[in-house]
RNA sequence: GCGGUAUUGGUGAAGUGGUUAACACGCCGGAUUGUGGCUCCGGUAUGCAUGGGUUCGAUCCCCAUAUUCCGCC
């Protein structure tokens, strides 16, 4: 089935909303944070630990799982869910981010986008029905459709093309979308222009997808106040029974601005990448476990925090295995990282409910330092 | 005991009679926002075993001492 989206409350004093999303996999809450496993593994977790963080939605990703393994082991497997035994929902990247991270903009033609493959330097030429053809056999729950994610930085000409393309691909991805298992989203650019931002919206919601997101933000050193920009210009325009969903986003300020601005879904690679390298979140701010500071430190990261990690270990122990790049450190440290995001989402549904949205972020400003 | 050899930061080491003593690792910081990359970017010896001497100037030359390693007795 298609999924659903409930709108539950608007809260009182800001765009914000709570909500439920049902899936084939159950019903998740939102606003969320859906933890990023681009090659079909949330890097590090099984499945267990991520339904032990509260994990609803996952993402993995079209141009990554149709390298290797491809989307047809996948399909033979019985599709993601089964194939990653993760039986929670999984929304799937279309490929569009790897058009910004991976080619170049000459490389983007309207028929699609012609890559030089990461892995083995082989060309690869992927287009929007590629993309959907590829998501409908990895059978994820929701799909995206293939967009180009300009830089930020993006001249008005040349996001102006980029939009209106995208729009074309969108409606040709629509048009070969054929899993009825599967929801498709519509994605909106314009980076920080007020005009294409409200023509990407309008014109992408008249094609009719099953939610919406807001891309292209949060790149090419943009700034927090373009990111601002970019949502308050495109939610005016997007329907309310549909999913809201802000991509690539973000550091704990973000997930607090975004849900403000009435976003319902977040995902990013922060909470993972960063631990890989020895970083936490934490209310006060984001920590190097690596500092030697924390040495002798034989208190939990936070040691309010429910995870797996700060019931049972150390910050000086976590130092210890990061340093000597034992792998167990960058686990625990994505357990904590993944949590903690989770755990604002949590606290945010919560205030949203009781329409003191306002304080909340108030009080998080003033424990969040960055 | 005699002869030779070497002694450069936390470590392994390059190097030169004359401005700021390579590089690597380690250490200390920082970055990271729809994940190609346990990656990237900074900082890190006021001193070249110790004490004398030669020289305008010595880590680099000479002498002594200590220690290292290799021979010989």
């Amino acid at each position: 089935m298609k999924i659903k989206y409930n709108l539950l409350h608007e809260e009182k004093n800001t765009k914000a909303r709570l909500g439920t999303i049902e899936t084939n996999y159950g019903v998740v809450d939102t606003p969320m944070f859906m933890p990023v496993g681009t090659r079909a593994t949330v890097k590090m977790l099984t499945p267990e630990e991520l339904y032990d963080v509260h994990s609803g939605v996952i993402l993995a990703n079209t141009y990554h799982l149709w390298l290797r393994p491809g989307e047809d082991l996948v399909e033979k497997a019985g599709g993601l869910h089964k194939f990653m035994n993760y039986h929670g929902p999984i929304l799937t990247d279309s490929g569009g981010f790897q058009v910004f991270s991976l080619a170049n903009p000459k490389d983007i033609t309207e028929e699609g986008v012609h890559f030089k493959s990461h892995i083995d330097g082989s060309k690869l030429f992927l287009t929007p029905e590629k993309s959907i053809q590829i998501q409908n056999k990895l059978d994820s729950d929701i799909a995206m459709s293939f967009d180009e994610c300009p830089p930020a930085s993006a001249t008005y000409e040349y996001m102006k093309n980029s939009i209106e393309r995208t729009l074309r691909w969108a409606a040709r991805g629509k048009k070969v979308h054929a899993n009825p298992r599967q929801s498709l989203f519509g994605i909106v650019q314009g980076g920080a222009y007020e005009d294409l931002r409200k023509f990407s919206a309008t014109e992408t919601v008249k094609l009719d997808f099953d939610g919406y997101s807001i891309g292209g933000v949060a790149n090419d050193n943009e700034s927090k106040e373009d990111m601002y920009k970019a949502i308050d210009y495109s939610i005016p325009y997007l329907p309310k029974d549909k999913p809201r969903y802000l991509m690539g986003v973000g550091e704990p300020s973000d997930i607090v601005e975004g849900v403000i601005r009435g976003i319902d879904m977040f995902d990013c690679v922060l909470p993972t990448r960063i631990a890989r390298h020895g970083n936490a979140f934490t209310k006060h701010g984001k920590i190097n476990i690596k500092n030697a500071k924390y040495k002798e430190d034989f208190t939990p990261i936070e040691k309010d925090c429910d995870c797996y990690a700060c019931r049972n270990y150390t910050k000086a122990y976590i130092r210890h295995l990061v340093n000597v790049d034992e792998s167990l450190g960058g686990r625990l440290l994505s357990i904590h990282n993944i949590r903690f995001l989770i755990r604002l989402t949590e606290e945010l549904r919560e205030a949203i409910k009781e329409d003191r949205l306002l304080e909340y972020r108030e009080e998080f400003y003033k424990n969040y330092h960055e």
